[in-house]
RNA sequence: GGCCUAGUGGCGAAGAGGAAACGCGGCUGUCUGCAAAACAGCUAUGCGUCGGUUCGAUUCCGACCUAGGCCU
């Protein structure tokens, strides 16, 4: 089977840099999964690195104003994948955006399902009452297997809309046993004050690094209300301190994410050896 | 020393004699193509202190304490 390595964690651990002492080590090539680095010319407030000696692919795939999802990462990176083991290398998925990797990993049926911006647009203005009342006509099922959260979730209830109305009449295509991978998942933690130390840090070196010029350019030529536009630091400019602080609370949501994933071997920062020990026991193997 | 104003949760802030809005923050969580997104739940037995009036006071009265302002 397929190998393949999940360096993850919550922004500003050190993944990249984890990853990249692998793929060294390892001879890997990086796959980034992360939602906002994909947009060309987002780099400062996205804190985009390109480190040297290692391939990262996954990078400035799209323009700002153009779509990506979840579904575009997985179809990218499965390519990607294939490629890169032809190449004899092993691909490394780095990346905080939890729900790429999920998706990677374990596609579920609807991830075909394509938007339907028409229908979207058009149920956007509604209430999440209605749209409640909407979702339960079209048969039940998925609001019966909604929780409370998402049910008074404007988005989520959209989605489910979408996908109910592309159900009536065809079947999801079956699952596909070839993509199934043998993974190793390391994940990178650190207890609170000292992540919230090192954000705050790293933020401050993203706006020493030309951060509001950055976004004052892409604010002149693009609309804000753009889902590439609502990336943490884009919505907080200039304000420095709300910008921290975003970060902070997104880096503990990302965690909420990955705690629940089972297969997860959890580490350190001081414990770089201990990594590169399980990873040689299973890449070897 | 005198006068005035204010004193509500970590912060900001509303309120009225009879079950302490709301915002922020914090905590916990949700997750089947927008995920650095979107969403949910919890977060003051308490309204500066002590007395009084009242069936009932955080809300009315008095004293005191604290802060700010003005005056001599």
């Amino acid at each position: 089977m397929k190998k393949i390595l999940i360096v993850c964690g919550p922004t500003a651990i050190g993944k990249t840099a984890l990853a990249v002492k692998l793929a060294k080590k390892f001879a890997g090539e990086l796959i980034s999964a992360d939602s906002r680095q994909v947009y060309q010319g987002m780099d400062i407030v996205t804190g985009k690195d390109k480190p040297a000696g290692v391939k990262l692919h996954g990078l400035d795939l799209v323009k700002p104003d153009e779509e990506f999802s979840a579904a575009h990462f997985v179809t990218q990176t499965r390519t990607l994948i294939n490629q890169i083991i032809k190449r004899k290398k092993l691909p490394i998925i780095v990346g905080g955006t939890g729900l790429y990797i999920n998706s990677l990993i374990n596609p579920p049926a609807t991830l075909s399902v394509k938007p339907d911006w028409q229908l979207r647009k058009q149920l956007e203005p509604k209430t999440v009452k209605e749209l409640q009342n909407q979702l339960k006509k079209l048969g039940g099922q998925r609001w019966r297997q909604m929780n409370h959260s998402d049910r008074l979730n404007p988005r989520r209830l959209i989605r489910a809309i979408e996908v109910n109305k592309f159900q009536q009449g065809q079947a999801f295509p079956s699952e596909r046993t070839d993509l199934k991978f043998n993974t190793l998942w390391i994940g990178l933690r650190e207890n609170k004050a000292i992540l919230d130390e090192r954000i705050a840090k790293r933020v401050k070196t993203r706006v020493k690094a030309g951060a509001i010029a950055e976004w004052q350019q892409l604010k002149a030529k693009y609309r804000q209300d753009l889902e590439s536009m609502t990336g943490i630091g884009y919505r907080q400019l200039p304000d420095i301190a709300a910008w921290i602080l975003s970060e902070q609370q997104y880096a503990v949501r990302q965690m909420t994410y990955f705690k629940k994933i089972r297969q997860i071997h959890w580490f350190e920062l001081d414990q770089a050896g201990d990594i590169a020990k399980l990873v040689k026991a299973w890449y070897t193997k």
